[in-house]
DNA sequence: TAATCGCATAAAGATATCTTTATATGCTTG
DNA sequence: CAAGCATATAAAGATATCTTTATGCGATTA
């Protein structure tokens, strides 16, 4: 089945979002784990107004789906057949080895630890 | 055969390259022929100038290549195996009736054929 | 219910990116 | 070789994006 198939501003729309270093960290991770705000500031040590932002992005660009639980704002990767098709393929290519990546995936791991 | 991975700052400067709406319609017109800086401003109707710029950060993030030939300069998407493999695999999720790139390569034809 | 937690958002400031304008260089052609 | 063509680049101005700081609000907890 391919992929469906995207209007050239929606195309440009999810580009812009995936290619800004801060957003693409919090992509990486988001594709590992549902997670929060406040897992996503221990893990990037970023301001909470910074990633909210950053992830309202991401959303907008229809690359995550928020959802609420309580008082909590769980992100995951958006459905399958949407946009966020974009996002798994360029996960796909980023080299895992990258001590950036490592990095935060080894306190991803510490973060889900402490759960 | 898998795609060989990016490094993270590669592939942020890849999408970040490829997340602009000149720079997009670009790539899909180099990656339909090889084609001049004079080529392209005929058909995007932007000038020169604006468009060498992004003709240079495309090739500077891996995308596209240039070579020169006499006083022209070439651009075509860089070989497979580089960078430019997520440039195919993002056209390839472009919708083709989308109107500005429909229009965009009804230019192209044009161009072309007054060669 | 008062205090705290988790999150969102807006305003202001800082920074980055984009576009135009002007100019320079190397071909090519008359 | 003079003129025009194709391209590149830099400076200046315009615009967009990002970050911090301040604040508000609903949910939770003491």
């Amino acid at each position: 089945m391919t992929p469906a198939p995207l209007p050239f501003p929606a195309l440009t729309a999810v580009l812009k979002a995936a290619g800004e270093a801060t957003r693409l960290r919090l992509l990486m991770l988001i594709a590992e784990a549902e997670l929060t705000v406040s897992d996503l500031t221990a893990i990037l040590r970023q301001s909470q107004p910074r990633l909210s932002r950053h992830l309202r992005l991401l959303a907008e660009a229809g690359l995550v789906e928020r959802h609420r639980e309580g008082s909590w704002a769980f992100f995951r990767l958006g459905e399958r057949g949407s946009a966020a098709d974009i996002a798994r393929a360029l996960i796909a290519r980023l080299d895992a080895s990258d001590p950036i990546i490592a990095r935060d995936r080894e306190r991803l791991t510490a973060v889900r630890a402490a759960r």
